[in-house]
DNA sequence: AGCTTTTATCCCTTCTCTATATTGC
DNA sequence: CTGCACGAACAAAGCAATATAGAGAAGGGATAAAAGCT
């Protein structure tokens, strides 16, 4: 391959633009900045690029490639011609970037400026297939800012001279802006979203129109799913691809050492089952494998260019793998620099545009902190399908075999890697074999990209908050939350404040009611308020707009039915007044959320289930995370009065719902025994009704339930759940049951809650023996003496019994010195049973 | 001097407090 | 022009609860040295 020839269809130049005809008519009136800037987005010129680039591509993989390697298919289809003055172009977004180009004049814009503007890049796919690249001119990013008093139209002039000069003299935007950097000030009048609903605080501000050095930084992803009509479950038919590259090694291969000598990838369209393209590049001749493309080089930096010009001829709109982001493709690009290989690192779609390594790190109280390495591939998401699993599965491994096995019941093709070398230095039947591994190693994550439905999740989540595809797995919730404020803040013509965020104390959050602990042999019904907080914040409309600040009320001459008081004191004035922004994007996220269960409930396949549940689960913390955002200290628009009055509610929901429970089913009103309320945390109740049936548990809770949702103001509900049988209590946020709750004669499965069984900080040997002791006590019902001799022969952390034993001798010391009784009392048990064991000829049967 | 008693010291266990990990809502 | 040091800016859903390890204090018993008695 000739290492010469510069990547892709040559230098950056942005492509040809042609123009909507949207605001050709100066006559028209003109619409108001915001929706200005909303139909911009919606109704932007987009180019393909496909068709200009296709020929240089086809030059190019006639140079680099042996023509008998090209395979149509790898490339897109043609794009019909699209005439942009009549027709749509419709596409999916998958990403959003920013460039400085050359200026366009966008008819009933702001005038332009010359010489080079912020230009908004959005790549995407059509339903079709076409690969898409809109440049979106015309967008000038603004701020407001409030115009001091007295300030006239008359000083416009003077502040945009004095801003351009102060900008000009620190010159911290360098030199790729030319021409003045504030196109112009305009004087509005705004209300900020902070203040009071109407308090009439909006006075005048003023609004520099454009500040490009600056606001280059500033500006985020406006109104980020592209504002796409595709049904909501859409297929993107793009191409995913998964490389897994294997190292000569020893223990931590150095990119500055360790050479790479294969690199595996498979391509697959969005929505067929299998991949069209297995292509396995080897260093050194390989025998050919079914099914896959082999192409073998020499020289390592072959391989390497190989493997960067494939990328760019295939054009993948999303690429996965397992732990790509951290490792491959950084390893990749490091030893593309140590070899000189200068037109590697080109893996995006801008010709030109350099693939660099970025150190980023990600943290929050959730996850604690993330280290993470950023290749820069623009226009291609990178879905790490092990960034995927760490953020949306609690597991006990992470690695790839592991992952298989659980969501797939696959294993990896188990190659050593202290033999990986030899294979290498073998003969072409040997590094077959490891191109078979890492072919495999390729597949697994592509496999579980469709099986988990990463992409459709990811889409969906997109759409519903606002944010670009990569800001998935890169940001946190805090940005989707501000997404779709600024979405919603926008219709209303509302501003978003900047504020200065300042840490403080905690506040106080939910009630957890004291439990009365035991073991209980009677059905005890569970009932839970569906999305508690959220359904707080829309039945007394709490938002930012609605807030009134103390005393303004009375100031405004806002009547008693007007506004309400919340359990902290806080005011908020009803919907009739105003209809506060976050109710209106709770009613979107939960709407999302009711479709996403209402999948989830016709559905049977167990896999699927659990991907749709974790669906419905990821649209929950998202709403549950716009009431965690405003008592978010440390974020962009903190307001504990809001967080504060949604849990001030939320603790006197419980504490009512408890009395309202006790209070009507009592032997008083006929009840053949009074119901207790045995515990609760949040907004559940788990009610011991006095029943012995679970079908009479489950007809008593639905009728308390829906009594109990009578007592509330709509939308909040109280819904009952399940029924625990039996159930055992131990503590707080700690307790186990067989749950019932498709039908009363079977229980569905034996749910552990904060026991050992579910943690993640035990040993397998704890969770194992609490688990298979619980399933003693709950299923088998073996309460009493008998049920240490009963479950421990049954213990699946029997199959360890002869490591324990050897291990015995070094293992007492360490574990003798932990204070924990649950490991105490399962190594003690081990350790007598494995001697009984140890010395019967004929040791039972263990179970797995 | 030899024995007993007192006292200081060491070592061990037990308790308390804090930090961390993880889960439940 | 490049490399380095420094500061600013950016980003980060929430609280309640349990278990456990580690550090350190407190307390008790064993032991040996010191003191006292005959
Ligand atoms: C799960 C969870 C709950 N909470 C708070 C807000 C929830 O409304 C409240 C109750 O938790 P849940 O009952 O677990 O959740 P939910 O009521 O929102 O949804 P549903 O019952 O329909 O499944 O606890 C959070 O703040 N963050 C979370 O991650
Ligand atoms: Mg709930």
């Amino acid at each position: 391959m000739d290492g010469k020839r510069r990547p892709g269809p040559g230098p950056g130049v942005p492509p040809k633009r042609a123009r909507g005809g949207l605001w050709d008519d100066d006559d028209a009136p003109r619409p108001s900045q915001f929706e200005e800037d909303l139909a911009l987005m919606e109704e932007m010129e987009a180019e393909h690029r496909l068709q200009e680039q296709e020929e240089e591509e086809l030059q190019s993989v006639l140079e680099g490639v042996p023509p008998s390697a090209i395979d149509p298919r790898w490339l897109r289809p043609t794009p019909p011609a699209l005439d942009p003055q009549t027709e749509p172009l419709i596409f999916q977004q998958l990403e959003i970037d920013h460039y400085v180009g050359p200026a366009q004049p966008v008819p009933g814009g702001p005038p332009p400026s010359r010489g080079s503007v912020p230009v908004l890049r959005a790549f995407g796919v059509t339903d079709e297939g076409f690969s898409v690249c809109c440049h979106i001119h015309g967008f000038a990013p603004y701020f407001y800012t409030p115009a001091p008093p007295g300030f006239g139209p008359e000083h416009m002039g003077d502040l945009q001279r004095e801003l351009n000069l102060a900008i000009s003299r620190d010159n911290r935007g360098g030199k790729e802006l030319t021409g003045p950097a504030v196109l112009a000030v305009e004087l509005c009048s705004r209300e900020s979203e902070c203040s009071p609903g109407i308090s009439g605080l909006g006075g005048p501000l003023g609004r520099p129109l454009g500040e490009p050095r600056r606001a280059g930084r500033q500006w985020g992803q406006p109104w980020g799913d592209g504002r796409c009509s595709l049904p909501a479950v859409l297929g993107v038919r793009g191409r995913s691809q998964a490389p897994a590259s294997s190292c000569l090694t020893g223990i931590f291969p150095e990119p500055e050492r360790d050479p790479v000598i294969q690199i595996c990838s498979l391509g697959l369209r969005w929505g067929e089952p299998e991949p069209f393209l297995r292509l396995a590049l080897t260093l050194r001749p390989c025998a050919p494998i079914l099914g896959a493309k082999v192409q073998s080089y020499e020289k390592e930096e072959d391989l390497l260019q190989a493997w960067s010009t494939f990328i760019r001829i295939m054009d993948p709109d999303v690429i996965t793998g397992y732990n790509i982001q951290n490792f491959d493709l950084p390893y990749l690009i490091s030893r593309a620099q140590t070899l000189k290989v200068q037109t590697f690192p080109f893996l995006g779609r801008v010709a030109g545009l350099r693939s660099n390594i970025r150190d980023s790190s990600f943290q929050s109280k959730q996850t604690g902190r993330r280290d993470t390495k950023v290749v820069s591939m623009v226009g291609r998401v990178q879905m790490d399908m092990l960034q995927v699993l760490l953020r949306e599965y609690k597991l006990r491994s992470y690695t790839l075999n592991a992952v298989s096995f659980h969501f797939l019941g696959e294993q990896k093709e188990d190659v050593q890697h202290s033999i990986i070398t030899d294979l290498q230095n073998g003969n072409d039947q040997t590094r077959r074999r490891l191109a078979v591994y890492c072919l495999k190693d390729a597949y697994l994550p592509l496999r579980l990209l469709e099986r988990l439905m990463v992409l459709v999740n990811a889409v969906e989540m997109a759409r519903v908050t606002g944010v670009p595809l990569s800001y998935l797995l890169s940001r946190g919730q805090q940005v989707k939350v501000v997404s779709q404020l600024l979405r919603q803040a926008m219709h209303e013509g509302l501003l978003m404040p900047v504020v200065k965020s300042e840490g403080g104390e905690d506040y106080t959050g939910a009630t957890v009611i004291e439990p009365l602990k035991g073991y209980y042999d009677v059905p005890i019904a569970t009932l839970d308020f569906s999305s508690l907080y959220p359904s707080i914040m829309m039945a007394h409309n709490l938002c930012y707009t609605t807030l009134l600040r103390p005393g303004t009320a009375h100031k405004l001459g806002l009547t008693e039915d007007q506004f309400i008081r919340t359990p902290t004191g806080d005011e908020f004035v009803k919907t009739s007044v105003r209809k506060g922004l976050l109710p209106q994007i709770l009613e979107n996220l939960l709407s999302a959320r009711k479709r996403a269960k209402a999948e989830l409930a016709k559905e049977t396949d167990p896999l699927r289930r659990q991907v749709l549940d974790g669906r419905q689960l990821a649209l929950k913390v998202s709403a549950n995370s716009v009431y965690g955002f405003t008592g978010a200290q440390v974020g962009k628009l903190p307001c504990l009065e809001i967080s504060q009055s949604v849990t001030g509610f939320g603790r006197q929901m419980i504490e009512k719902t408890k009395q309202l429970v006790e209070s009507k089913y009592t032997v008083e009103n006929g009840y053949s025994t009074s119901a207790k309320v045995v515990y609760g945390d949040t907004d559940s109740v788990m009610c011991r009704f006095g029943v012995s049936s679970v079908a009479e548990a489950m007809a008593l809770g639905r009728e308390a339930a829906d009594w109990v949702s009578g007592h509330f103001p709509s939308p909040i509900r109280l819904e009952f759940e399940k029924v625990y049988f039996p159930y055992l209590l131990i503590s707080k946020k700690r307790y186990a049951g067989l749950l019932f709750s498709s039908r009363p004669d079977a229980h569905d499965r034996m749910d552990c809650k904060g026991l050992e069984a579910v943690r993640r900080d035990n040993c397998p040997l704890v969770a194992n023996l609490v688990t298979a002791s619980l399933r003693r006590l709950l299923i088998d019902r073996c309460v009493g003496s008998r049920i240490c001799s009963l479950c421990i022969w049954h213990l699946p952390a029997l199959n360890i019994l002869p490591v324990a034993l050897c291990l015995s001798a070094c293992l007492c010391v360490s574990v003798s010195s932990s204070r924990s009784p649950c490991l105490l009392v399962s190594f003690c048990l081990t350790l007598t049973l494995s001697a009984s064991i140890w010395g019967s000829r004929n040791p039972p049967r263990l179970c797995a």
